[in-house]
DNA sequence: CTCTTTCTGTAGCGATCACTATGAATTACG
DNA sequence: CGTAATTCATAGTGATCGCTACAGAAAGAG
């Protein structure tokens, strides 16, 4: 059962997918970008990926995967405001990267709904867990301020799209982190 | 110079556009989609407002209008911290009103950039000129408080977009707003 | 080598895209 | 009325959409 061996490297036309997805999202990207930025013809790429849903799926949920690496990382600092002020710093670096598409794919693409709410359920959990350390007053909702959180990094992509400069960007980072909530015993700088 | 004349209202075809390009945005909004929501004929639609992107232009101004007198109306409050106030729930209760498409047109657009430009300008007057009257110490970076803000809304709507309630968007507002920054002789609520 | 299997590029499928040629229909003017 | 002017609906245009039939090419198995 063996056979002629594919001429490209999978992963590398899936990495090149997930760039075109990014820069021009799911509707507006035609079979034809896919294939040229892949350098694939149409029957290779349907032969290895199915068809645009599911190559779409695939490689929104590899890029899934790697955001949630980064904000896991951001979110493992000890304090909830270390934790929140890191992963609005990354955000805002990464979505305007020089070497990627702008934006960010998770935020900006209507039918990534899904992902937006485990991205929103991981917040709300760091926050819970934030507010029964004290790092927050227990007045915070943590469903309310991790809704706030993704509008915010949300806002942040469409002005990265828009051609906002990382300084803008991280501006509104660092607005957002200066909005977060003190405990009473925490110093107002 | 006479003829047959138009067997359709042009203004009420017009808001019927805005409603589909507010609803599908741009890109996703096929010809075919404007003249079933218009009620009109190709020929017809062509006739009367141009080609799609003339069409685009007409309705998107429309738009903008409309939506800068509703800031303008909020943004006229004696004090930022109410004129902002006043903006945000608005802009909640209007992403998520049932007789409407949901969020923004103006905020969710990719081409409309300019458009937000000029919010994003008249959010930094107001906020400068609250500088200057003491609703905001001096330390406020008008510019990147009105980023900040734009950025919120815009968050806003992807939320509304993405099926959010008018709670949960209202939470996103009131959340922003208790951000602000407040002069030193106001009470911290 | 042949046979089978799988991948390759070419070329094209029907559907839909934005847009329009055409001629009948409907008005005002004389 | 007749004529000019304008809009109307029908029925398309070529281009591009997602997707695939087909036949040749490149591998292992015998």
């Amino acid at each position: 059962m063996a056979g002629r061996p594919r001429s490209f490297d999978r992963d590398t036309a899936l990495a090149a997918a997930i760039e075109q997805f990014w820069r021009t999202g799911y509707e507006e990207t035609t079979i034809a970008m896919l294939t040229r930025a892949m350098g694939v013809t149409p029957p290779s790429l349907y032969a290895a990926f199915g068809d645009k849903d599911r190559l779409f799926e695939e490689a929104s949920t590899l890029y899934f995967r790697r955001t949630c690496e980064a904000v896991d990382r951001a979110v493992a600092r000890p304090t909830v405001h270390e934790a929140i002020a890191a992963m609005l710093d990354d955000t805002a670096r990464a979505h305007t990267d020089a070497t990627t598409p702008l934006g960010c794919l998770m935020l900006t693409e209507p039918r990534l709904a899904a992902q937006r709410e485990v991205l929103h359920g991981r917040l709300s959990d760091r926050i819970s867990r934030g507010v029964r350390e004290g790092d927050l007053p227990d007045t915070v909702q943590p469903d309310t301020l991790a809704s706030f959180l993704v509008a915010v990094m949300r806002g942040m992509s469409g002005c990265a799209k828009d051609g906002g400069s990382t300084e803008e960007v991280l501006a509104i980072a660092g607005a957002a982190v200066a909005a977060l909530p003190q405990t009473p015993h925490q110093a107002q700088v």
